[in-house]
DNA sequence: CGGGAAAAACCAGATGGTCGGTATAGTTTT
DNA sequence: AAAACTATACCGACCATCTGGTTTTTCCCG
């Protein structure tokens, strides 16, 4: 199989991602990547054609990734309940487990890091980053609608999806700031609890 | 007035900050900072030791400064009404329009900015951004815990106050990710929103 | 199935440039 | 006289990128 070369690009992708969420895009030189990746700086510049073209492709990768992850959590809360609200809970708790209850401190959000640095890059990048932040709400929005069919919400499910956005990134950023994932977890479980509130069964 | 040394200085934490915003701390050459604020290097190593000392003393005046804004805050809410519930609702309603009813979009957090590149910076700023985040904090729960006295709470304040961090942030985030100043004042909203669906009065 | 050419993957090193920081000597402002 | 700079030069480290060569893998032909 014709996969060395992939394999080598994926480990530079993920020594990038580490050391740009520890230290900034522009913190990082290619020649620590270089080191700590195992390789050369020709073997680096043949998977990538300057620095943009890494951004781009760890951005890109990043958000495939998270994607997916969302979408199985999504997937996996329906197989747990039917009622769509219910589901829209569940997903929740699914996710603030997913992301808070490991033991170590949540690695940092790549679009957070480059929004924090956002003149360091192109517009292809800034794009990159409004579509990332624009799909993950979407998806939240498109799962949370059909509990609209039975219950009333107070807010609009675009406030919520934001909120769920800012929670998300606000809650990364104050357990790294702590050193404590703990803090992901209960934030996140603490915008589920406002979900609950603010939707209420239909008079029928 | 001696002050035209603390003139030149403020000047140079002014262009520094804006730039470090946009570009991230290692993103900003101190050439550069020379170049906008008008001085030569010569100029900037009198007022500076090194970079660290530009960090640690934009970090400095950074938090004081933020500290003043949500202490004035939290007068003019006591100011307008009496009720400590009310002054709490009061205090974030002018907090969100503070932040939130500008035309431009926020200028970001230095606090986030540091947190997104925490590996380039010493023991002492980590120390600055934990006391920063940890005062937000705390001067929320101080101003909540009076509320307590005629109401109950189904969320600590320990809680919330992590709320009220992560929602500003993530909402600064958002709204720079988007270009819209609006979602950050509408999640502020919603925090608040959230404070009064928790709170009760008690049963006398 | 095996050898060999082509293509892919990678290495070593040089280049020209930038950056942080220092130093010195002088000038203006307070 | 002290404080607050300017002007300029310099250094060593670092840094992105390029060139040209070498190794490894793929795959096709016999």
């Amino acid at each position: 199989m014709g996969d060395k070369g992939e394999r080598t690009r994926e480990r530079i992708l993920d020594v990038s991602q580490r050391l740009i969420l520890q230290k900034g895009f522009s913190g990082v030189a290619i020649d620590e990547i270089v080191y700590e990746a195992e390789i050369t700086k020709g073997g680096f510049f043949y998977h990538f054609k300057n620095r943009s073209d890494l951004a781009r492709s760890l951005m890109e990768r990043y958000l495939e990734d998270d994607d997916r992850i969302i979408k199985d959590l999504r997937t996996q809360s329906c197989e747990l309940v039917d009622d769509p609200l219910q589901r829209v809970l569940a997903f929740l708790k699914l996710y603030a487990d997913a992301l808070g209850q490991v033991e170590e401190v949540h690695p940092g959000c790549l679009v957070a890091s480059f929004t924090y640095e956002s003149q360091q890059f192109d517009e292809v990048i800034h794009e990159q980053v409004r579509q990332g932040a624009e799909s993950w709400k979407r998806l939240f929005i498109e799962h949370a609608e059909p509990a609209l069919e039975t219950h009333e919400c107070e807010v609009s499910l675009d406030d919520l999806g934001d909120m769920l956005n800012a929670i998300l990134e606000g809650g990364i950023l104050m357990s790294r700031i702590e050193g404590n994932n703990a803090i992901l977890h209960r934030q996140i479980m603490l915008f589920r609890d406002y979900v609950r509130r603010v939707f209420h069964p239909k008079a029928a």
